[in-house]
DNA sequence: GTATAAACGAGACGGTACGTCAGGTCTTTCT
DNA sequence: AGAAAGACCTGACGTACCGTCTCGTTTATAC
């Protein structure tokens, strides 16, 4: 969302620099506020309040405030919920997936669903979506499941992109899909790969 | 001088009924607007004002434009995805799915996930969709489930809720996870169903 | 500036009536303000804001500040210095004029020259003021000149236009051409008067 | 406006000195602005974009629009409409204001009729308008009443000021007090001259 | 020549106000 | 009592300029 690419370094950018404390202030508050009351009621007022700075130097840095909240939520969960890579698929899944529902019971859970929400409503943040979230997850994911079909661990003739939609579509059922609110337990990942798993087997 | 005739024991209402015509003629000019669009941008003044209706009049019936929504999906989407019993649960599974899949590629599809998307931004919503859509809907299927295991076709030890989740978490996963906005093809339900049933069955 | 002409008094105009004593209630608001931090200073917040009322309200009411302000002194200069006829044309402008100029010394002079200031930046509010302030009076000054050279008082061959710039013009350019800051009084006006009847006179 | 030159030639200010062509390109860019849009739509950051130059450099040189425009106005004005010395008073006035309304009908009325009506919303403008062109204009005219008086020309006894009033100010009052924009022409000129005269001879 | 000092372009920044939009409520008259 | 019309308060929107500031660069005098 940020303006970002440099490239040639060469110039400095002329004029007065942005202040990249000003910009963490901002995520903060975004991000402190939407704690406190919700990430659905953010206004670009609120937090330009709540972080003492002027409406314009928001709108300098990100069109919408779903902006904001993307790259709070990115820097966030990249953080804490890196993919992991273990030696079969079977293991790397239930790691990653573990560590992922993990994260969304947490405040990501709380974020994600609210940005995935907008990103049905908004196209613009649907792309954002795709390109920073989706995307680099998932080619990591291709990869496990390719090797895991090289090692002949997984059977051949299987489409990667449907294992991951039967690996993480569930996980996201639940997640935005309201049913019975319960949250994603450990339990329940491991209970749900094994289940996928033994149709993927060879 | 033909007598009334009410006939019908309870009150008249008293004052002037309420037109029904009307209340059809909110629901289309929302649908019309959100095609024409974008369900994302619907107003009630927007709406009131394509229907030639006060906004009051709108107000007395639903409390939001979500409201108007979500009753013009229900309305539609039940005439038109019923689901369906088979002699076994794969068949039946398979028919469900790939009608679902084909509403979801037309309007439907537009509508649901917008409306999933509001729902995870406001609670009200979010009941309504549960209530009206998703609890109904997982009822039957269930017992889908359930038959398939009392038949043998499923393998006993099964968690019913995970089987629906392996099912349907990877179309609403296409549905509302932004990837790379390929439709849900009848093949990919097939190819999906099966994978997932290798899982399953005995 | 409001919305007037009634014409027909057929239909009470159907809908929720405007509150006149919101209007009132503006006005005042204005005025207060104008008075206390100046009506250079004036803004459409400030008044709504001081008036407890809301800017949209406000709006339905006039297009700017200026055209409050514009209401709201010719309320009061309607009231304050009506125009006023006596015998002959000398005494009738000398008893106009000292009415005047005493408003001039006060809210209405600060309030009038600002507008007048405004007016020449911009063009609605010249026509405002020209229709609805300089054209009525004028013409019953006119109607004084005419009168006054069909009674002998002044010669023949006068150009009334020239006439009421000739006696008004000097009020005006001691209001608007910053000199000495001195008021204008009532000595002064006499003196004004006098000194160019004396070329009026036959 | 401009910081004003101390004399004394003494030191070179050190530093890199002001481009000269730069303070013109300033001017330029306010009077063509100014012209096409208005220039009561100047801004600072217009002016400072159509001439190519940054916000900075123009506040180095003026604090504020108006500031610009009165230097565009007075370096204009003084070339084009001196006051002109002529044997009788009644002929140097009848010259003199014939040649201002000349100007007055082009740009500089445009100009001077902003300037005035900013003035008043204006204190320090207000200020800058008296001591850069009302007062020393009004010095030189009213040596040519006082001279009037000695000569005889005029009768004893007249304050010269109110002199300069009933002759200026029917000019002013056609100028700023809108009425029926009719442009001040050399008739009406010698008409207001020869009127106002007549009170003034002996 | 090399400091030093100011001019200059660029653009960030905190502010204030703008005029508009939609929400949801209310008041009025008509049906 | 329902319906249409429109006033009303509320809150947020995104934008325009303001005047100040912080940079890096340029251009002149002074040492």
């Amino acid at each position: 969302m940020t303006s970002s690419s440099t490239g040639a370094p060469s110039r400095p950018a002329a004029g007065r620099p942005r202040n990249s404390d000003t910009t963490a202030l901002i995520l903060q508050a975004a991000l402190d506020l939407g704690e406190k009351a919700g990430f659905g009621s953010l206004t670009m007022e609120g937090i330009a309040a709540h972080a003492g700075v002027a409406k314009t130097t928001i709108y300098r840095r990100w069109p919408s405030v779903w902006g904001i909240v993307m790259d709070a939520f990115l820097a966030e969960i990249t953080k804490v919920a890196p993919l992991q890579k273990r030696p079969t698929a079977r293991a790397s899944f239930k790691a990653s997936m573990r560590l992922l529902a993990k994260s969304y019971r947490g405040r990501q859970g709380k974020i994600l669903h609210l940005l995935l929400g907008q990103a049905q409503l908004d196209e613009k943040l649907r792309r954002e979506v795709t390109t920073r979230w989706v995307v680099p997850r998932r080619e990591v994911a291709l990869e496990f499941v390719r090797h895991g079909i090289e090692t002949g661990e997984l059977r051949r003739g299987l489409d990667p992109d449907i294992v991951l939609d039967a690996l993480y579509g569930p996980l996201y059922h639940r997640l935005l899909v309201p049913y019975d609110d319960a949250p994603i337990t450990d339990a329940y990942v491991d209970s749900l790969v094994d289940t996928v798993f033994r149709g993927l087997e060879r």
